[in-house]
RNA sequence: GGGGGCGUAGCUCAGUUGGUUAGAGCGCCGGCCUGUCACGCCGGAGGUCGCGGGUUCGAGUCCCGUCGCUCCCGCCA
């Protein structure tokens, strides 16, 4: 707390102020009965704002009404109490409290109010399950882990404000109902009642309205901004999240790298978070693919892919030659190292791969004499067998894990492998460096199967290269990566009318339906569009990094709302018919 | 839409090869306690083992179905 509270008939100060430098004044305090240790004399209560906890204590014999009253006191009271602060013999000293060195003497308590035996423990940080955490979602935020994860989400945001004013960027807010405008999600609609049948969208971000900022002159333009895309969810993505947004004209990759690192940089320092200084290490996507199976690649550990292509062209194993021959048909494998994998683990490992698209999992361990205890070493020359173990650098016991297929399938499967063998074996140790960088060169375009294009991130960032190869197409964009997980990105704009016109023809939007969706932003760039770019970057994501949890939704104060009418567990609920009726609508 | 995991006391969990009275810690209630701070000691209440069906002499345990939650794939950056 920055400031003592103003005065009134509740309290005068905070719970957490009550230090040892307040010994010998009065004080006030507010708040909720954290614990009590009641010792039928003296009774100990520890009180809990949201600065902290003081020990209160009530004598039996000078404060003899405030006792009786305490003696009643259960978890989750709240009260009002007033004595002096007085110190604390050193052996009573407890060093884990800030104000462990006093406590407050109470000569009046009042009970402003009681309250029921809450349905989990609000002093114990412990496991609780989320759906009984959602339905008594004001006694979770009650809790440490709660309260800390928020005050942390405060600060980055605090950060993130303060660097940006300093560089002039406006803060400036953008509609939540609009039009669609699809970034590749699908939308949350919302029916219109002044036009029976129409209905508007959620933004998926506000892009477009940047966009617009940019062509109108206001140059530097940021928000924190929610952002909702009509998706299943995962443990660190939701349908409504929270993104910094940033644009600003007139500017470059190195401009729009340059303010990330900043930005990024100040919440990182000001955190305590250990991150190599800037300017952060600029990986290529095809690095990333090639060695690590994943543009947003965790380099905390090893277990990188290697081709094997080579060792095994004229082998008789049918996977491999069969794969080989295959139009992007390759072999790749990683070498897990030293590990002790029973039979039951190795199954359960390709069953993680066949999720990800692979027909089958070699596994393949190395030997005291050197051959390979494989169920398809057989197969294998030893020539093959000599080649595969160099490709891999492998050792005696090293297991070795060879995907054969196209080359996408065989990228993402053993990317996913690599992680999930991290996980099991903890091959990240605690307190290992931070990985951050920057993926670079992205391909502006990937087949979609059908002999055309789809764009890789959404149809306004800036491709480079030639336009009429759309192979040939890297976007000029760049994802910001930490341990493994994306949190945000840059790109530079298309700025002409022609480009713009191009790449919506490559992805097959004809212009009727381009003018249709995006007129509106065609229109803009007759009127002098400057060159800009900028920045989105999802704030749950860092928040939960920077407080290492796993999910989101841990640093989220109601997290689940958006897929309907219950804030709490986002259940969505239905509508009356007048509701309908006046909506224009009707049930099926 | 698909796959995995979970569901036992208010909470977090254990429960052996199917075996007769289903357990622990915390919480809760009562008693005692003047230096505790995860207070301590004594006593107590609290269970449709998610739900339905089946196998069996016997089911928390095995089988089938179903519901809920969760993680993942698809989808989505």
């Amino acid at each position: 707390m920055k400031r003592s509270p103003q005065p009134n008939g509740y309290r005068d100060a905070w719970a957490a102020e009550l230090t040892g430098a307040r010994t010998g004044t009065t004080a006030r305090v507010a708040g909720w009965v954290h614990r009590r240790r009641d010792h039928g004399g003296l009774i100990f209560i520890d009180l809990r704002d949201r600065s902290g906890l003081v020990q209160l204590v009530f004598h039996p014999e000078s404060a003899a009404d405030a006792h009786a009253t305490a003696h009643k006191l259960r978890s989750e009271d709240v009260i009002t109490v007033s004595g002096s602060v007085v110190a604390r013999s050193a052996e009573n000293v407890n060093p884990n409290l800030i104000t462990g060195e006093i406590e407050l003497d109470v000569t009046q308590i009042e009970i402003l109010a009681d309250a029921e035996t809450p349905p989990f423990q609000v002093d114990d940080d412990g496991p609780v399950d989320e759906n009984l955490r959602l339905r008594h979602r004001t006694l979770d935020l009650r809790r440490n882990p709660m309260r800390e994860a928020l005050e942390l989400r405060h600060r980055v945001v605090q950060t993130i404000r303060g660097v940006l004013d300093e560089r002039d960027f406006l803060e400036i807010e953008t509609p939540f109902l609009t039009r669609s405008t699809p970034e590749g999600a699908r939308d949350f609609l919302v029916p219109a009642r002044t036009e029976a049948g129409s209905f508007y969208a959620l933004p998926q971000s506000p892009q477009l309205f940047k966009q617009l900022l940019m062509v109108g002159g206001l140059e530097r333009y940021y928000q924190i901004v929610r952002c909702f895309r009509d998706e299943d969810s995962r443990a660190d993505r939701l349908p409504e999240f929270t993104q910094l947004d940033i644009e600003m004209a007139f500017v470059e990759e190195d401009d729009v790298l340059e303010l990330m690192e900043t930005v990024f940089g100040a919440v990182f320092a000001s955190e305590g978070f250990d991150v190599p200084a800037a300017p952060w290490e600029r990986v290529t996507w095809g690095e990333a693919m090639s060695r690590w199976g994943s543009d947003r690649p965790d380099r905390r550990f090893g277990l990188e892919l290697h081709d094997l292509s080579d060792a095994v062209r004229t082998s008789e194993f049918q996977v491999f030659s069969g794969a080989l021959a295959g139009a992007s048909g390759t072999v790749q494998g990683i070498n897990g190292g030293r590990l002790e994998l029973p039979r039951s683990d190795l199954d359960a490992l390709t069953e993680f791969a066949t999720q990800y698209g692979a027909k089958g999992l070699v596994w393949a361990f190395v030997q005291e004499d050197g051959s390979l205890r494989s169920p398809i070493a057989k197969f294998l020359s030893p020539g093959e067998i000599d080649a595969i173990k160099a490709a891999l650098s492998a050792e005696v016991g090293d297991a070795l894990f060879v995907v054969a297929d196209a080359l996408p399938v065989a990228r993402a499967v053993l990317g996913a492998l690599r992680l999930e063998l991290a996980r099991r074996f903890a091959l990240v140790p605690e307190g290992a460096p931070h990985d951050l960088h920057w993926v670079v060169e992205f391909p502006m375009f990937a087949p979609d199967g059908d002999g055309g294009w789809t764009a890789e991130h959404h149809p306004f960032t800036a491709p480079t290269g030639d336009l009429s190869d759309p192979a040939s197409l890297l976007s000029r964009s760049y994802d910001l990566v930490l341990d493994g997980s994306e949190t945000g990105g840059g790109s530079i704009r298309i700025h002409t009318a022609e480009v713009q016109k191009r790449v919506f023809e490559i992805i097959g939007l004809d212009e009727e339906e381009a003018n249709r969706r995006f007129g509106f932003l065609l229109d803009a760039f007759k009127y002098g569009t400057p060159p800009h770019g900028g920045i989105a970057m999802g704030i749950d994501r860092l928040v939960a990094i920077l407080a290492s949890r796993d999910n989101i939704r841990e640093v989220i104060a109601f997290p689940k709302a958006t897929s309907g009418a219950d804030p709490l567990t986002g259940a969505p609920a239905p509508v009356d018919d007048i509701q309908l009726r006046e909506l224009g609508l009707r049930l099926r």
